[in-house]
DNA sequence: ACCTGAACACCGTTCAAGT
DNA sequence: ACCTGAACACCGTTCAAGT
């Protein structure tokens, strides 16, 4: 209880107070990354927080950064498959996203300018490049492809949120299916009919099919519509 | 000040705190929504409102209900075009989510359960058959297209709510184009390279493009991959 | 059944005062 | 310069008590 009985009480900084938002992160999820917890967990009270972070918007981007920063950056070689590794990089994107509740809805907010975010930008246009598109094309697809994963990725943390909150025996699909089997089919005709097919396969053949689509659609699409 | 200054005192229901509630999301965003402000503006105490609300949440929801129903669906017609009709309920649903700052957000977390939000799934669901794309393609599809329509809604709330707070003279565009161009080219190669595409064109150019890109890819893709 | 005052357990942020 | 106690202005939700 005392200072002694503590490992090594840190001095207060920018880095130990992500450090700590980081672990409250890890066990609550965003909504257990409060001002006061932060400062609880590192013995202070929440007014010193704010020498070394403007705000807990400022917080939540440090942490948004943290998380990019453990994306995995494919090592482009010379004959290595563009097509397969962009998949590969956008599927770590959302997995990296997915761990951690609540964070992926903050990346809506702000353009992405963390220098982990920008890596993964560069990373995501580069394999766009080898790609052979044009330059346009390429500009207008990352923004495309950035924002699918950051929807993605929320999507996985709102559910897993959900999940663990209540309905955790019957499964999402499970409970979705149903849902829409008992629709009237007269006022939803469509639904009805291929409720089946609404929740058929797995989230990662779902996410897979997703993005294969979009690299075909980028593919197949001038970079100026009419 | 007194009761009879008042319009009608509307007896407390349902209808009425969404009612309630729906005026302080026009004037504040989700975020002005909070019981206790509902309640004052109903005059009561936020206790009050549980009777009729399980909590925020099922309030919120009704919100959501509330703003689909104003999305208006296509008419389907023997010679219409599908794609493009497509593509206009796609836009409506974004412009409609867009109005209102944090709902979009809102809606990542729970299937769309709600009878207008259904009545969209299955609008967009006859125009795919209309394109005819396989059953599990119509599928899999709509996932997609709702995830970038609620995706793309809470962008353009996110960006509208910073805009309103700070920067709203030097626009968005601006300030991004000039982040990217000042960026270490050697850290950041491609975006330096591409600073001039990345922001070129309107905020409905870039949206038509991504929704002409998915649609072409939807078209391209079987619905089993490897 | 419906309504409510009061309380519980929280928030982010500021600011004067201390060291 | 850094830190902090205390306060300000809020939250969602519950519950016993009233009508």
């Amino acid at each position: 209880m005392s200072r002694r009985d503590r490992p090594a009480k840190p001095a207060l900084s920018q880095e130990t107070i992500v450090d700590a938002a980081m672990v409250l992160l890890d066990a609550d999820g965003l909504d257990g990354v409060s001002m006061r917890r932060v400062a609880q967990a590192l013995d202070t009270g929440p007014a010193s927080l704010y020498v070394y972070v403007r705000n807990r918007d400022e917080l939540i981007g440090l942490l948004i950064d943290r998380i990019a920063g453990t994306i995995t950056l494919p090592v482009v070689g010379p004959d290595t498959d563009w097509r397969e590794q962009l998949i590969e990089l956008m599927l770590n994107g959302i997995k990296a996203l997915g761990r951690y509740p609540g964070v992926a809805v903050a990346m809506f907010a702000n353009v992405p300018d963390s220098p982990n975010a920008l890596a993964l930008t560069d990373a995501l246009l580069g394999l766009l490049t080898q790609g052979g598109l044009s330059r346009q094309a390429r500009a207008w697809a990352v923004d495309l492809l950035a924002l699918y994963i950051v929807a993605a990725g929320t999507e996985e943390t709102l559910h897993a949120q959900r999940g663990t909150e209540e309905l955790r025996k019957t499964d999402v699909h499970r409970g979705a299916r149903e849902v829409f089997a008992g629709l009237p089919a007269e006022q939803y005709p469509n639904i009805t009919d291929l409720h089946e097919e609404l929740t058929y396969g797995t989230a990662e053949q779902r996410t897979r099919w997703s993005i294969d689509v979009m690299i075909n659609g980028i593919l197949a699409t001038d970079a100026k519509p009419s």
